[in-house]
This record gives structure tokens, C-alpha cells and sequence, in this order.
RNA sequence: GCCUCUGUAGCUCAGUUGGUAGAGCAGGGGACUGAAAAUCCCCGUGUCAUUGGUUCAAUUCCGAUCGGAGGCA
């Protein structure tokens, strides 16, 4: 079994910081787990590492992808996968480092996806059915095959709803059933997985908002305005950064304002990821703001870590 | 110095013809299997500024005190 390190947690919570630090002691490679920072050209909305801060330590799975494709958590799973065997036959330490949980979960425990890709064309009649009959009408109507997944949606989540529909209908098999296949083989990973997260939320809250002011430093909204009249963003449109700055573009409301949105929306995502990460009871939950600075962080990081190598 | 208005949730404010109170925002909790930085669900106790008085009962009425805003001098 291969043996990886894994580090989660908010955003601004200072994974990377860590990932890079332990990497450079554990001759580990990063293998990033963020659905945004995979797209090129989103630099500063995505908060992407850079190369100083990098210090030379390979980092995979990060800037690759053209902002206007798609992409699936199946297919960073399928990405991910074959980076980390790389990264094993080259006897580096993996460390899968990012705050998308889906995307690290889905990994770490060896979801498979089946082959079958996605229909857009049905998502877009389904989407009008539920403008027109309201998401009540999909529920039923979703009821009728997988009453099991109907039971576990709310009417207003449609785009579950419609997700589950797509499943029955491309594959002829339901949700429920898909689901529970998906979860057949274990994990190929001996895995440890530390949960980067603040005693003091106050604190997070007071690093997001920080970095959102050096974002707008850096040029997020030069940034904005070159990646969205260069691209029709698909996926990558739903980073948070740059629809909160369209009421300013559209003379709407003033900057200012729209970056106190950005720091709300970014907080609130920092809570959502807060909510999933914390599940996972057998994640190592480290609270930054109770080391000193990042060295002694590092070094506690480094003794689980170790510990765990050595089988305990 | 005088007059008027005002003091209720973290913020902005409703409200109770006297029976200890509720919206928006902020915030909190949760769900999560191909869009996940997305999507969705749930959550409002606070010395009603302080202090006397009237009353069975005061946050509500009356007085004083202390804040805040405006007006007149």
C-alpha cells in the first residue's frame, strides 16, 4: 500500500505553507486537491501557490487546465490517481494538500466512477422542467425510481435532483445503487490526513480578510477583467473572486463594497469547508493558531507524521 | 444653559393600547458521490441604558441620572 500524507482545512488556514515545509523535510511531492487553483490563468482569485512560495518543491495537479473546460471531481480523481503512483515509483512521499473535500475524500477512499460522463443536454431540460413545475415536480418524478435518493433530497436542491435523475437515466441505474457500488474496493492508500483548522475562528476570519486585501493589492480586478472577456469560464466561473466583483463591472454597486462581498462569500465558504472536514473522525486536527509561528507548526506536523511513517 | 428627539440581539431597526420581544444583515450548526470556491437544509434570551415611582404586573406610563443626535441661544 502506498503511503501518503494528506492535508486539509479552510481556505487562508495555511496548508500550503505546511505542505511545502513538511514536503521539502519529508522529500515529498504535493499533489494539490483544489477545484479552482487546477485552472490556468486564475492567479490571484485562486490564491495559487507561487513559485516563491513553492521554494522548488514539485507540485502537481495545480495550473493545468484551460479556464473554459470542464472538470469533474471523477476526472481529478482519475488525474490524481496516476500522479500519486508516479510520485510513489519515484520514492517521494505523496502529499495531497487542498480544500476541496469532496475531491480529497473521493481519492483517499477510492470512489469509482463508472464510465459514463455527464448530459448536458438533459441537465438543461431538467433545469427548465424545475423553473416551470418547481423542484417539487423533479422530486416526484425522481421519487417514482430512487425513492431512496428523493427521501435524502430537499425539493429546493435541485441540482442534486438533477444529478440523481442523470445518473437513472445515462446509465440505467439508480443513484442509490450507483453509490453503494462506488464504494466496493478500499482505499490503495495508507493514509494520514491532518485537519489544519483554527481554535479561535476570529482568527481565520481575520487572515481572510487579510488576504482578500492583498488580492485587490495584487490586481485581482485587472486579473477579473482579462480572464473574463478571455474566456467563457464554464466550471472555473463559480471561483469565488470574480462574480463578486460583477456588480462593480457593471456599474451596479461600488468596489469597495463588492469586496466586503468577496470577504463574506469567502468566510462562508471557509465555514462549509470547516463543516465537512471536521466528519472525517479520523483526521489529525491540528489548530494552527495555537502554535507560535509556522516552524513549531511544522514540527509538530513533522512527529505525527514521522510516527506514522514508521507504522505507529 | 434651554428645548426636541433618541437609547431594544454583534449591526440597522420594528414592537408591546402595561402581561419580560421580532425582522433584515452579520453570525452559528448541518448535509454533501461526475457543477463542490457549487448546491441545499436548520437556528433569534436579549440585565429592552441606569435608577426611583405608579401598578397585582413596567421594556412599555411618570420622574431623575448617564450616553447619543439635532435645534435655539
Amino acid at each position: 500500500m502506498i503511503k501518503a500524507l494528506a492535508i486539509v482545512g479552510p481556505t487562508a488556514s495555511g496548508k500550503t505553507e505546511l505542505a511545502v515545509e513538511l514536503a521539502k523535510r519529508l522529500s515529498g511531492e504535493i499533489v494539490g486537491a483544489d477545484s479552482m487553483q487546477i485552472y490556468k490563468d486564475m492567479q490571484i482569485a485562486t490564491a495559487k501557490p507561487t513559485a516563491d512560495e513553492i521554494c522548488g518543491v514539485k507540485y502537481h495537479l495545480i495550473d493545468f487546465l484551460e479556464p473554459d473546460s470542464e472538470f469533474s471531481v471523477a476526472d481529478y480523481v482519475k488525474a490524481a490517481h496516476s500522479v500519486i503512483a508516479g510520485i510513489s515509483d519515484r520514492g517521494n512521499l505523496p502529499i495531497v494538500c487542498g480544500g476541496t473535500g469532496l475531491y480529497v475524500d473521493s481519492l483517499l477512499s477510492n470512489l469509482s466512477f463508472s464510465e459514463s460522463e455527464t448530459d448536458p443536454e438533459l441537465r438543461k431540460s431538467l433545469m427548465e422542467l424545475a423553473e416551470k413545475n418547481g423542484g417539487g415536480y423533479l422530486l416526484e418524478m425522481l421519487r417514482e425510481f430512487d425513492p431512496e435518493a428523493a427521501s435524502r433530497l430537499h425539493e429546493n436542491n435541485i441540482k442534486r435532483i438533477i444529478r440523481a435523475i442523470e445518473i437513472y437515466k445515462t446509465t440505467g441505474m439508480t443513484a442509490t445503487e450507483q453509490n453503494a457500488l462506488s464504494r466496493k474496493a478500499g482505499s490503495p492508500y495508507d493514509y494520514l490526513k491532518i485537519f489544519l483548522n483554527f481554535k479561535d475562528r476570529e482568527r481565520l476570519y481575520e487572515r481572510i480578510d487579510k488576504r482578500v486585501d492583498e488580492m485587490v493589492k495584487d490586481g485581482l480586478k485587472e486579473e477579473a477583467e482579462r480572464v473574463l472577456s478571455k474566456y467563457d469560464l464554464k466550471t472555473s466561473s463559480q471561483a469565488i473572486g470574480y462574480k463578486e466583483l460583477m456588480p462593480y463591472f457593471e456599474g451596479k454597486a461600488d468596489f469597495d463594497e463588492c469586496v466586503e462581498n468577496l470577504k463574506r462569500s469567502t468566510r462562508r465558504y471557509a465555514k462549509r469547508q470547516i463543516t465537512w472536514f471536521k466528519r472525517d473522525e479520523s483526521a489529525v486536527c491540528v489548530y494552527a493558531d495555537l502554535f507560535s509561528g509556522i516552524d513549531e507548526l511544522t514540527e509538530h506536523c513533522y512527529k505525527i507524521t514521522e510516527k506514522f511513517l514508521k507504522g505507529e
